[in-house]
DNA sequence: AATATTTGGTTGCATCGTCAACCGTTTTGG
DNA sequence: CCAAAACGGTTGACGATGCAACCAAATATT
């Protein structure tokens, strides 16, 4: 994989053409692999994000996760679905709900109550505490998202939100075919 | 927050605009925070590439984690570096370092070395066998980059990698401030 | 020189994610 | 109609993360 002609002899004082080059596609694999790398810019900004909506939902008196927002956010929209389709909407391992859900439960901000039609399911509901900061939640999402875009474009915002879809289908793809 | 104008009276058969774009607005906050949300694209993308680096890392027999890769590559690049130099390089806490290190010890892949001239660090050394399958590894990472990259042209990608980039900065300079 | 502060690293605690095994229910297909 | 397969959810095992408290060594302060 990696070009090594790092133990070439120089023989002139002038640089070799050769070595240069090829010291610089190491140095440019390193690059591609690391520091540009679209899989290591990805993973730090979304360390960076989640750890800045922690600190704004702690900062606001809000005893709720990045993780725990992320479930919430779906009910808010539609309240009493299965954690199948938690599961699903949410990208995350079912094992992963029932643990987030068991969480959110303790808290007192979801019920799961049992299907009728089908014993195997459980329907999530939000408490009405859970409603109370719905609004509250939303505005620190919307500060949250406002600060990252600071100096980015809409344009620009959308087009890499295009491009983050367009990795994500390859690799949902790939999963598939294996 | 939200615009709530839902309860308004229809008092025409036509479809009141006032309503109509009061849904819309409802909807569209919603799609803004959740799935177009640059957080949440974010986050499935990288769940992504970290499942799928896993996998080939795994199919290929190497017992090497997604995590304990994003160490060993700064090694890769320069060996025998502090922990705290790795913290900061990988944007990892100094507990997680600690910690990958002591598996990565474990399983004979790095060395500990303490730092004869400052008693309180250590040096981070690789071991032939690490450094006998770098390059493997290497191929590995370089064929899930191709995967991310299907469909996405190199223009397309630097703009990417610039946007997420400036975020990750908007959040750093944030951090700092308080 | 003596003390205070900072720094590098480890550990305990709580949370989160994935995988695989499992249980009870539902659906399918011979 | 009944056995096999699929499905929804839970649990245990294991890795990983962040925060805070902590220790020992190194620097800075006075």
């Amino acid at each position: 994989m990696m070009v090594k002609i790092l133990h070439m002899k120089q023989t002139h004082l002038i640089p070799e053409p050769e070595t240069i080059s090829m010291q610089d596609l190491e140095l440019k694999n390193f690059e591609r692999v690391i520091d540009t790398s679209i899989a290591y810019l990805v993973g730090r900004t979304s360390r960076a994000i989640i750890k800045r909506l922690t600190k704004k939902f702690a900062d606001a008196g809000f005893d709720v996760s990045y993780e725990q927002w992320s479930i919430l956010i779906h009910l808010y929209r539609k309240d009493g679905q299965t954690q199948q389709e938690l599961s699903t909407i949410a990208v995350k391992d079912k094992a992963a709900i029932t643990r987030l859900l068991n969480v959110l439960e303790k808290k007192n901000i979801v019920l799961r109550i049992p299907d009728r039609s089908d014993k195997r399911s459980k329907l999530v509901y939000l408490t009405h505490k859970a409603k109370s900061f719905r609004d509250d939640l939303m505005a620190l999402v919307e500060e949250m998202l406002q600060e990252a875009e600071q100096g980015v474009s809409f344009e620009e915002m959308t087009q890499c939100k295009a491009t983050l879809n367009k990795i994500f289908a390859n690799f949902s793809r790939l999963d598939l075919t294996d």
